[in-house]
DNA sequence: CAGTGTGAATCCATTCACAGCA
DNA sequence: TGCTGTGAATGGATTCACACTG
């Protein structure tokens, strides 16, 4: 079951001259939440190349919002000081994160923000949108639906999908719901690349099988469970239980597991100060 | 980053018999993410210091729900390779996880699943509830306080908090919408731990400073933006279009630049568990 | 034996420090 | 002179492999 690695990966691959435009190539995933990815070694439609860390493409979604602003705002640079401070990084990493990208900053001054902020997007892939299908259109999933930043995104709510007859045949954001049933037939139809799945834990995993049959190869996991997807397929969790679990943890690290009404350290309200490191 | 390490943490929780009242739950889901901690190394409340790593503590609350549901069968034991595939991971570094919170396992037999629910819940913080005051009551927000499953988890809905004079006054879950004005002296008053922040950007900050002037050392923030706190108050993120942008990112690196002509057709059944149910 | 617990090796990410360019 | 880009150093997390034990 577990893969046998037996190949001697050779030391570095060394980045060598970085020549194309957009040269997006095969990263592996994995990070600090769970993906549940699974990129196989076999491919062998991959040049070659050593792109965007994973950790460094879920930062570079916090540059865009914050470039994003600041374009807004009319400015026309800002040094990586200052944009790793809103970000709430430091410097050098933003820097290494932007290098990764092949951008180009200019010494003594910084970025043009404009032009990072295409770069960033183009990394991202968000230069064309990309349809989503939502299932589930409960407590969550209706809040989902409705909140309109989707579409505004480039996330384009495509389908709405749910078993409750009560649901089916209504209409959230102008888009209706349909049975679940149809998740096969819709997705293909509507090119749907992106899945939100926003049911009960049960069941999770029938619909991820129905999304991917229909060649979704994203999924974004709402539900309580950990999905079994085939290589090739990338999930990404959001577990509310899992957070509110952590904080729980770092409460009770921070007063031991003494309850509270004790001496313990003081609630002073404490300064304010900037983003730490 | 921080942690003064120095002290040998022996550590050996073991909260005597606790009671499995709360095992079993179906619930929802949320989140997942991005830490904006700041934990401040320089505390000196807790000689002990603290012996599991970040990532492992994200995992122990996965292999808590797995746990629970086996206890929910009936189920005596588990071995590391069941509940690892469970759980997503490997059975190494479920063992390596399981170490590091001093848990016991039978060599040729497995862990006993009462004993270990009991260890983890214990390491998490979850043998006493933790009052959560959640900010922000629009789309959202009010999803996420009708949905029962905090309470059941051990987190109470203390408060709820919005500016809306339409939403202030009504009542979600039995608990009363107050003003975010009386967010410092209700949080006080009634002991919350946990602030959960669920409104629009721009309020984000000042919600974020009331919640810390008032105690709130754990903060999980679903607004897009970064929030600045003290040292000592861990800041967790939950951030939608962050989620939707990193498999966008997938998407594009996928079929780079040409659309997939569509390989793998069927859901290949891959690692299949059993955690259904 | 079956399966845990863990040192050692490996891999990935962050941080440091500075060379080099506008 | 100021700030970017990046090799090198450091640190954390994951994986391997195996001694050891019920």
């Amino acid at each position: 079951m577990t893969v046998d690695r037996g190949t001697r990966p050779s030391r570095r691959p060394v980045p060598s001259t970085r020549t194309p435009e957009d040269a997006l190539a095969p990263v592996d995933a994995e990070d600090t939440g769970d993906v549940t990815d699974a990129t196989d070694p076999t491919d062998a439609t991959d040049p070659a190349a050593r792109p965007v860390p994973e950790a460094t493409v879920a930062r570079l979604a916090v540059y865009l919002r914050v470039l994003t602003t600041l374009l807004g705002e009319g400015r026309g640079t800002v040094s990586s000081e200052e944009l790793a401070a809103a970000a709430g990084v430091n410097s050098a990493k933003l820097r290494k994160d932007l290098s990764h990208i092949g951008s180009s900053g200019v010494r003594g001054v910084g970025y043009d923000v404009a032009r990072l902020t295409a770069e960033v997007e183009a990394t991202l892939g968000l230069t064309q949108p990309h349809a989503v299908a939502l299932v589930g259109v409960g407590n969550l999933g209706h809040a989902l639906a409705g909140y309109g930043g989707f579409a505004q995104r480039g996330f384009p709510v495509a389908a709405l999908f749910d078993v409750d007859p009560a649901l089916v045949g209504t209409t959230i954001g102008g888009v209706e719901v349909e049975h679940a049933d149809a998740i096969g037939a819709v997705c293909a139809a509507r090119g749907v690349t992106i899945g939100v799945v926003a049911t009960p834990a049960p069941a999770a995993q029938r619909v991820c099988d129905h999304l991917v049959a229909a060649g979704v190869r994203s999924i974004l996991n709402f539900a309580p469970t950990v999905l079994a997807v085939p290589a090739g397929v990338e999930v990404r969790k959001v577990d509310l239980a899992v957070e509110m679990q952590v904080l729980s943890f770092h409460v009770a690290r921070r007063h031991g597991t003494v309850p509270a009404a004790g001496p313990v350290a003081a609630p002073r309200p404490t300064p304010r100060e900037a983003v730490s490191r």
